[in-house]
DNA sequence: TATGAATGAGGGTTCATTCAT
DNA sequence: TATGAATGAACCCTCATTCAT
């Protein structure tokens, strides 16, 4: 259930033992901290010797970045995959919720640090990805946007709108584990919908479901 | 506009070091994580030698708990004030979450944490906490089966759509800055109808707006 | 069994706080040794707060000063009356010896701190201290010298045997313990005995019993 | 004549940094006490950093574990060897006085943690030790009561006899120094002889004196 | 590529002591 | 006389990082 060395996420990194730190990275941060976790920490979780993560990263906070980016990466990928699944606004929306959820419940230790450990980070990093994610908020804003304007959609404020939902996503990282009998699946469906429902006005017809990924 | 040392959250607090220490702790702990910000860090912002830290504290981690204690008191008192403003689930459940998100808005660096640095905490005192804040879930569930009894809701997942409106309110925490133009209250307003949009069918009759506080 | 508040030792100090402090010092420093006793631990030893200690002692070292010149005072005071007792040198060897003896177990905790706290003073104490030490020994080696004259002792190396004499002495206070069966005023008749047994050569005529004291 | 890095007594110590340790730990122990000895003063007489030293040693109190057990091996081994020399009984105890006397003078440093340091041990470790010193003592006394049996000796209070003679043994460690001229085998050869007399009537035969070592 | 040993900087905490009250 | 609060200095120990091997 948890991150594998073998999941396709981090096949592209390489030698293994790179991937070993990596994997490591992810699983300690996300449930101690960065600060809190020691280089020592990383190393026997990797199995090595902690000399041996200065061979393949210049510093922690260099996996620390590498871990974020990589993340940031397959995060944004699994929403914009749900976004290019149709073109109704509608039924975009629910998809891409769909596929960010469930990335975020999936892939839960990851999306901890990807969303908790991002002020770790050194300024100049920080701001790197500070780019990338407003993006993932401009194309959910437009989407509501051209959603609004043929009067499917009953919102007031977009930008603050828009901003709940990606709350409810992100924050399934905070509360979401494994150990529920909770599937990712089910929980991308159901925020899919309320994400529908946020924007739509009650009185509106209720939206068609979406088809099963 | 951030939290004061007269502020009536804090004049409990005896004796006035004490009272500059746990605000020390709020501000470090909110901004730097509770691993990365020093006894000399919280000694400095209290204006004190490292050491008046232990004259008023057993130690870091108890400076932690008495803030994450207060924070979830604090909170709880507004989530609670604001479902006891009537009886009616609808408007109980607005007031509610426009209590709690105003609070997590307002209360911004308290809030982070009350939510982020939990973690920090040793097991024993986690659990405590943990009791806690189960009971803010269940109230929020029970109300909602209510409204579905009566045929006024329209929820398949009561828990599931529950621990979304807590999302809403809790991430508020981790994204707002006092530096955005958008007041406490605006929010608070908008997340209370959000919730109550995600609760209701979207065939029904839009409910009635929740009278300005 | 342990030292008391009311022991005449102790009724010269005055005012009863500053008994109080003396006696905690004797108790922990015995117990923990001088650095590892915190002025917290006399404090709470005594009674007070570690403020107090300060009213009635100069410092830390000048309670174990007051103490370590109080117990060398009385252990002298032990030794010399059992020389006073007779003028024969064998009676008085042994009378010394035993009191002596006595001394270090009865007054097992102030013997201890001493014995073996005495380093923990700052030099020029420690010189002063040190003057008192060599007038035993030499009010010992006077005797054995003059009961080699008379041909009494057979002894070849005095100041070595006066050394070995008062280490049985000196070490009961590293080994007794007022748990053990042994009274001290055992343990003296024995040491008596032996200091005589080493003084004596093998063939000579066994000594008279010392009286009970 | 102090303890050297080239003493056998060392040389299993690996690698050289810990045996620079323990050596520093030896002399810094037996002159300042463990606990007034810091960290800094032990690295700075390794030459080393302070944190060298955990390197080696998970913490002060392992170090001086360490030196404790090594010293009681080697302070028994001493002390069996003279026993092991002959098999008649006077011989023996005083060939054993001597020999664990010489070893107290002659390795007085490392002799003075082992008898006035054992208490800074946490319990569990003063335990096991003093197992080991339980046994030193039932060798003598089972000595001495074989020449009692035999007529040899005339020793009413076998223990107390006993603990008496490892008293001049121990004490040794307390008061030598090598700025005496007095040579380790020669207060060895006298405490021989007075262990001898100790235990001896003084109206029996004189014990031949024992062959130089 | 990997590591055992080493370290400068700094971590949380305790200490003996002071002082206003 | 006694103390609660405060502190500079120092404590033991850990950290991320380096480097010879």
């Amino acid at each position: 259930m948890a991150l594998q060395l073998t999941d396709p996420l981090l096949t592209g990194i390489r030698p293994t033992a790179a991937r070993k730190l990596l994997l490591a990275g992810i699983e300690a941060f996300a449930t101690l901290g960065y600060h809190a976790t020691t280089t020592r920490e990383l190393a026997a979780r990797a199995g090595m010797s902690p000399a041996a993560l200065y061979v393949h990263y210049a510093s922690k906070t260099e996996l620390l970045e590498a871990i974020i980016k990589l993340g940031h990466q397959s995060a944004l990928d699994a929403f914009q995959r749900g976004f290019a699944e149709t073109t109704d606004p509608a039924a975009r929306i629910a998809s891409a919720v769909r596929g960010f959820t469930v990335w975020h419940a999936r892939n839960q230790t990851l999306a901890r640090v990807v969303q908790y450990e991002l002020e770790s980070l050194p300024r100049k990093q920080r701001r790197e990805i500070g780019a990338l994610r407003t993006h993932f908020e401009t194309m959910l804003c437009t989407e509501i946007e051209q959603g609004r304007k043929t009067g499917e959609f009953a919102v007031d404020d977009v930008a603050g709108t828009a901003t709940a939902i990606f709350s409810l996503c992100i924050d399934v990282a905070r509360w979401y584990s494994p150990r529920t009998n909770q599937t990712p699946e089910a929980i991308g469906e159901l925020y899919g919908q309320l994400a529908l429902r946020m924007i739509t006005a009650p009185g509106s017809e209720p939206p068609p479901a979406a088809p099963p990924s």
